[in-house]
DNA sequence: TTGACATTTGAGCATTCGTTCAAGTATAAT
DNA sequence: ATTATACTTGAACGAATGCTCAAATGTCAA
């Protein structure tokens, strides 16, 4: 309630609530992580991708065509999933398939699907 | 498998697995509104102003000195909020309290909240 | 080894985003 | 009416984002 007053000019209303909510939240690095998994999901392409991907598993070149984008787009889009973990590869040749590395990514998708269709 | 040639300069190797999942995708404008959904969650300060809302009702003021953050910070965050339809207000004389729209907004944050858990 | 193809990568650029700052509105108290 | 308080808003500005283009990598086939 005191560096409380610092940054912010007006009285603190409720200092009791605000004490209480601080010692219920989360780790501020866990909310950290959330908000960057769901910065994957913010892009309208990589939504199409990973909907794609729970589909199929599918190149490259197959989401290019699929979405009407240069293949260099997509790719570029895949490693930034690739770096959040929610895809994963298998080589054969040389056509890299891409597919969902787990069922969290579906269930995710799900949870927001529900609420988009009120 | 016409288009896609156009776009795409690859042979497209699997057109039959690509038409059925474009087939199988759900309409782009809906994928469109999720992927709007989940930005509002990629933001940090959001996504502790929503954990925060779920704990508590809080007032501007409230948020401001929680996340060490000018009420005018907030208050912008909070209009994104309110266009996306997660949070509701209460009017009570000068005091604005804020708090979830509905509990999807929870749902939603524990999903991902799951995944960050490994 | 050379050429073709699938994919990746880095630089460049326009757009979007989140904050600050200053000014505005709305409600209550004097 | 005037002042104070709680909150909102718009412009401005630096940081981050997503695409394009050109060049690079890795794999296979001749």
């Amino acid at each position: 309630m005191d560096q409380q007053l610092e940054i912010c000019n007006c009285e603190v209303i409720h200092g009791e609530v605000v004490s209480k909510v601080k010692s219920q939240l989360p780790e501020k690095d866990t909310l950290r992580q959330l908000a960057d998994l769901y910065k994957v999901f913010s892009d309208f392409t990589r939504v199409q991708i990973l909907w794609a991907l729970e589909l199929n598993e599918l190149c490259v070149c197959d989401l290019a065509s699929l979405l009407n984008m240069t293949v260099s787009a997509i790719s570029h889009q895949l490693k930034a999933l690739r770096v959040a973990n929610l895809v994963k590869t298998r080589r054969d040749g040389k056509i890299i398939y891409y597919s969902l590395s787990d069922d969290h990514v579906k269930s995710i998708l799900l949870t927001g699907f529900e609420h988009v269709n009120e």
